[in-house]
DNA sequence: GTGAAAGCGCTAACAG
DNA sequence: CTGTTAGCGCTTTCAC
């Protein structure tokens, strides 16, 4: 415990008093610069480890105009998709020893501008602006940062030239399709998101290209489009389809809380999973591997892209061109028992 | 869109130009100093929206040795209690127009200390350590911040003279315990956590002191020490505590994933939740309402502690005293049909 | 009431 | 090689 907490912090000053030398050179020491001789550098290096000076980081940001400091501004903070994609962001930052500005707007655009207006005042040299949501699309954000780089993150524009990092859903709809036409399933069933939303046609596109490439007939009355991603609505479809004759044979579901219902719906006609109907979901959430059977999902690749964000962000920073561009992060197909994985087996 | 992308920013000189005076007097314009005439105010002000002038924090932060900057340091981003703590902290600091610095240490020390390196040279003015586990002891940083105010959030310690901000465990159990005895029952048992959390002790003690001023007995036999928070868990426990005649009319368990254990225990026993034993959880998660039958749960004041721990270190930056305290904040019952309330209310 | 000067801590440019 | 100088943008004395 070290008591006199009010002491002045050490400054290159003082390293440079305690090895009889300037400032400046205290500095090329420090930055490596070729212009110092190994004696003067090893004396300077000394005195720096015995006071134990680091540099103040924010007299460097004033002069170097670079602050090392990111800015990341969420619209859903607690969103289930937003801590992964944040600790990928964090991850890659820290790795470069830049900081992150946490920004919470809840979708507010005066708050949203609020927190712009805070990361310009403070001079990062760059932005992320993260949905919480599923994949969407917005404009421009509500506070121009002229100069400041930008990345989107889970969410699209076409209002400004930026890189947008998205998943890729047409690959995740297509691998679980895939996988069930794999299995010798055939009469597949595909229970959609929204329309309003990106992913949703995205998946879709998924489903078909898999099913046209197996040579199996698209059939419309297959394809459910919900009118919301929740356990209710998948209820509603599942039940729908069952309706149908034959029944389906399978069924790919745009999330997981639709692939809950599904299973209630199957369950409550009596059908076994897999046996009748293999079920996949999508979203690969925490919950899904103790539904029972515990369940098939494609897995969004959240952390990774987070860290695409952060390393396209940092390179922006690094001088490199940005440019208006979709930038598609493969899925992952999490296999478990509701497609005839073996019992217990976790992918 | 706005062109010109590497535009000098305008700084209070080029305010200053346009004003007719000079930088010294745009900085007190704007910091309300009163030896400023009416008359220069406003032209300053006027200067100042027409120029879009915003003054740069960095150059403040320099000047003042105050960035209005937090370091919000966690051991688990993604932890389910973490993310809502988070959104706290951020609230009250953005209202404050503080800036906050999210660092992911993933519980390694080497992390850790090179996050608070990280904060110490940004010179972030206070820092908020925060555990994304249950409640637990930890003992100083790993490294020292000399002057930088420092509160401890969801973990305590005694090793330095910090607040240390903490759901009131003792009450959480009370209350759950006392509106048990409130709808009659009287042998009601308890599910506890691991021993070595302090969150177990404070839990046993709250169940107890509710039974002891009910005047109902309390009874060895009806408590259980877990070695995990988990289903197994509870499941095991409430299967043991069903042998016991006559069996418990309520249980209460320390987590909502032990609760969900018992519940499975309860109806393999072809036992009816709550008419034959009513349940109550702990930690009020998502999923806690779609159990069978939703689960009544004891809430943990997750975003209340993030809002007081923001505030508190606010408040030392501020100048006010710190000092090594236990701040308990109170927990909230969240009642559903485990526990007798009507089908279909949720609180 | 306003301006001139100085300095927060650092580093780039230049001189020696 | 090392030091001197100057300035990043702001604010705070201190003159006037």
């Amino acid at each position: 415990m070290s008591t006199d907490e009010q002491r002045r912090r050490v400054t290159a000053r003082d390293v440079a008093a305690v090895a009889g030398v300037t400032p400046a050179t205290v500095s090329k020491a420090l930055n490596n610069s070729p212009e110092v001789s190994e004696a003067t550098r090893s004396r300077v290096l000394e005195a720096v480890r015995r006071l134990g000076y680091r540099p103040n980081s924010v007299a460097r940001g004033l002069r170097a105009r670079r602050t090392h400091t990111l800015g990341l501004v969420t619209d859903d903070l607690e969103g289930v998709f937003t801590t992964t994609m944040m600790r990928g962001v964090e991850e890659v930052a820290s790795e470069q020893e830049f900081g992150v500005f946490l920004c919470n707007s809840y979708g507010s655009a005066a708050k949203e501008r609020a927190h712009l207006e805070m990361l310009y005042d403070k001079q990062v040299d760059g932005v992320i602006l993260l949905s919480g949501y599923r994949v969407r699309e917005r404009g421009a954000p509500v506070r121009d940062l002229p100069g400041t780089p930008t990345v989107y993150l889970f969410q699209y524009t076409n209002d400004v030239p930026v890189p947008c990092i998205l998943p890729d859903d047409e690959m995740g709809a297509r691998i679980a399709t895939e996988h069930l036409l794999g299995l010798g399933r055939r009469r597949i069933a595909f229970i959609n998101g929204p329309p309003h939303y990106e992913a949703t046609h995205d998946r879709l596109a998924g489903y078909r290209a898999a099913l046209t490439a197996a040579g199996v007939d698209f059939r419309h009355a297959l394809v459910r489009m919900g009118s919301t991603w929740y356990q209710d609505e998948g209820y509603a479809q599942m039940s729908d389809l069952l309706d149908l004759s034959p029944v389906p044979d399978a069924v790919v579901c745009a999330s997981d809380h639709m692939a809950a219902g599904a299973l209630d719906a199957l369950h409550s006609r009596g059908l076994r999973v897999p046996d009748d109907v293999a079920v996949v979901g999508f979203d690969d959430r925490a919950f899904s591997r103790h539904l029972r059977p515990p369940l098939t999902s494609v897995a969004l690749p959240l952390y990774e892209m987070g860290r695409l964000a952060g390393q396209r962000l940092l390179a922006a920073i690094g001088g490199e061109k940005q440019s208006h561009e979709f930038l598609r992060i493969p899925c992952d197909l999490v296999v478990r028992e509701s497609c005839g994985a073996p019992r217990g087996a976790d992918r």
